[in-house]
DNA sequence: GTATCTGCAAAGGTTTTGCACTCCT
DNA sequence: AGGAGTGCAAAACCTTTGCAGATAC
């Protein structure tokens, strides 16, 4: 946790950027919270419980300011508002989503298996492949289990 | 393309709805356009060309409709609207996008090697797919070879 | 004929922006 | 001290909704 400040502090100063409580503040709900994909919205409202003064567009910056730095992931599930989740770090984002039609809720998968897929595409079609993204829909247990 | 009208109509007529002028204008319009993933805003526009007075709303209503009998499908690119292209039919939606970093330009690729990826993730997660959603960033030909 | 559909305008929700003030370094 | 960052409110978006009039079947 030190570790990760320390870390976004640095990048920050890197490209000129300030430290600040609500950055900081921000931070803190992506390391304390269970909830992965977190919306503005639930940003805004869980940095208030320590930090009643913050705004929400200062949320909106900060979380554009963190994609842009790759502090943050941006997601989309198509949900009405965009959503966001610590990137780890690790190479290529190397997890997929689970989105249940039926209830509508979100798990991650870790496998993967596109290497090969991007290898033949980078070749077939010159494009240079630095990331992607891999949603799945269908039904989670759960919905799958009552609907029986 | 008048087969594809007919099938559109049936399809509609199966669930209650009418085959309008309006409707019939937005399925030419995908139909005649080469440019494949158009936003509401473009439909509008092209629409209008024939049928000055066909409302935005109404494009929306007929979008909205068109994707929830599987007619049209729904993209995302990020780019601050939602955009639709033409359901070819062919189960589970073949196709994946590759995203340009650099200028924004998206291609599709018919490769798919995911059907091992699926049928890990039904068995360890118990979660029943019906779709997905495979996107690719990077930097498409152009834009590797301009900044060489 | 009647339920569905349309166009218009207004409302809704998320995200961005302008500006004066504040704060970090 | 000085630029970067903030909070507030207003604006800018895209999208949805209510309603009276029009239309397909």
């Amino acid at each position: 946790m030190k570790d990760i400040m320390e870390n976004i502090k640095e990048e920050l100063k890197k490209s000129g950027y300030k430290l600040t409580i609500q950055r900081k503040a921000i931070i803190e709900v992506f390391s304390e919270q269970n909830a992965v994909h977190l919306s503005p919205e639930e940003i805004y409202d869980c940095v208030r419980d320590k930090y009643p003064n913050i705004g929400l567009a200062t949320v909106y910056r900060t979380l554009q300011l963190f994609e842009e730095l790759g502090i943050l992931y941006k997601l989309n599930f198509d949900d009405g508002c965009s959503r966001y989740e610590l990137n780890t770090g690790e190479e290529g984002h190397q997890h997929h989503h689970l989105i249940c039609l039926s209830c509508g809720s979100v798990q991650e998968v870790n496998i993967d298996l596109l290497e090969s897929l991007e290898s033949e595409i980078e070749k077939t079609k010159e494009f240079k492949i630095v990331d992607h993204n891999l949603k799945f829909f269908g039904y989670c247990k759960d919905c799958k289990d009552k609907s029986q």
